[in-house]
DNA sequence: ACCTGAACACCGTTCAAGT
DNA sequence: ACCTGAACACCGTTCAAGT
């Protein structure tokens, strides 16, 4: 409830110099590092790991890197810039795989690493996922998903149909993973009988018969389902 | 740039007294409204197709109201309580259409009835599609999904990951669509031209290959195709 | 070329005091 | 029961001045 307490708690994150430093004026003196986009970067994944993308204040990213906030604008473009550079330097940490003589895998191992990159930092994933992207850097993930399909036989129309479906999917299925956080991926029976009966109680019989189920979650698994069936879907459609 | 002149622009929503009214103390002496929680996410919904969900702020939303930003909280918990109250005000407002004799005619109603309650708040629908909601409220849609499932002949189990699979696919789909906005649904010949040949020059000859299509977005088409997608997944795992 | 002091126009929220 | 003044601890951002 109290705003003033939560930050000052979580907005910590361990300073590159000692807080008690003095202010100074102009550039210092020699040791201090040199500001660049990629450090800034850096710093800010690291706050957004710390207390996640709402947390993030450019006052907190400075103060990783012991400088003044407004020295972030001679880098980025404002905060909003700053979020979108972090979201385009996880999705270029997509390791693409090799392609195989199988689309089905192909298709697979690509979701696979995109869900990896996402993993590695489950807070910033949502940037990720939610965020308008313009870079061309970011095209890659697109660039093989539609190599696959055009490989597979898919002409250039309903490759890029089934591209956006099996993109929203994987968006869908991930955000739901990183957003739910721990709590709700856990497998605490406790936490589970909890959800089931507040499921039970809800007076819908569909819910109902199913709550077991929907009060369990498993998002690795879960991930591959979606992805299976949207392969299954896309194999369906197959010319020839 | 200038963040303080947008925001003055944006955030001048009709306020329902005249803002030179002097200012005063206590409880208004007659005719103010009485400030209610439904009356507080009707002005925040004002807000937000105003100005969207990041520029919603406790005091855009009492100035809609004629009142100071502090009386808000006698009403709602806090801002992040407002902001899920506005998306589950929203996902109230879908019509669950009636059962017909095809499941798959009532899934591509129900994911029609979504769409269309998203569609009439563009701008509010990301609230809806990225906030982890807990209302039983909500879960309306769920049980018309769930007992569709059920009555195609899937198990309870299978019920849920088919379902969860499908709501990815919606909010993936959805999300992108709101998100665009209008400028990229738009079919302007110019943009879309400028579109592909910044895609036919990414040096990505999938992406080259596909350009003229990944310029080219229509919203309501690409809704049904991933719903159709998902429906013929789903016929594909049905039992017996 | 790049960093900061001073400053501006905002925020969300608490709490005691008012009616 | 519900509203506000005063106040607090934050924000993002500009710009001129410093080195």
């Amino acid at each position: 409830m109290d705003k003033r307490k939560e930050i000052r708690h979580d907005v910590r994150v361990t300073p590159v110099t000692t807080p008690s430093s003095p202010p100074r004026r102009g550039r210092p003196p020699k040791g201090s590092r040199q500001l660049s986009k990629e450090a800034i970067v850096e710093a800010t994944l690291k706050v957004v790991d710390a207390v996640g993308p709402e947390g993030v204040s450019m006052r907190a990213v400075a103060s990783v890197l012991g400088v003044d906030a407004k020295s972030l604008y001679n880098h980025v473009q404002g905060k909003e810039g700053l979020l979108d550079d972090v979201a385009e330097h996880l999705l270029g940490a997509i390791v693409i795989p090799a392609r195989t003589d199988s689309w089905e895998d192909d298709l697979r191992a690509i979701a696979d690493a995109f869900r990896a990159a996402m993993i590695t930092h489950p807070r910033a994933a949502e940037l990720v996922l939610t965020r308008q992207l313009t870079s061309v850097a970011g095209l890659a993930p697109v660039e093989a998903l539609l190599a696959v399909l055009h490989n597979a036989g898919f002409d250039a129309h309903e490759s890029v149909n089934l591209l956006r479906s099996l993109v929203a999917t994987l968006i869908g299925t991930l955000l739901r993973e990183v957003n739910a956080g721990p709590t709700f991926g856990s497998s605490d029976p406790d936490e589970i009988q909890r959800r089931r009966s507040a499921l039970t109680d809800a007076g819908m019989p569909a819910i109902a018969f199913s709550a077991e189920h929907l009060a369990h979650f498993d998002a690795e698994s879960e991930f591959a389902y979606a992805v299976d069936l949207g392969i299954s879907a896309i194999r369906a459609r197959l010319p020839e």
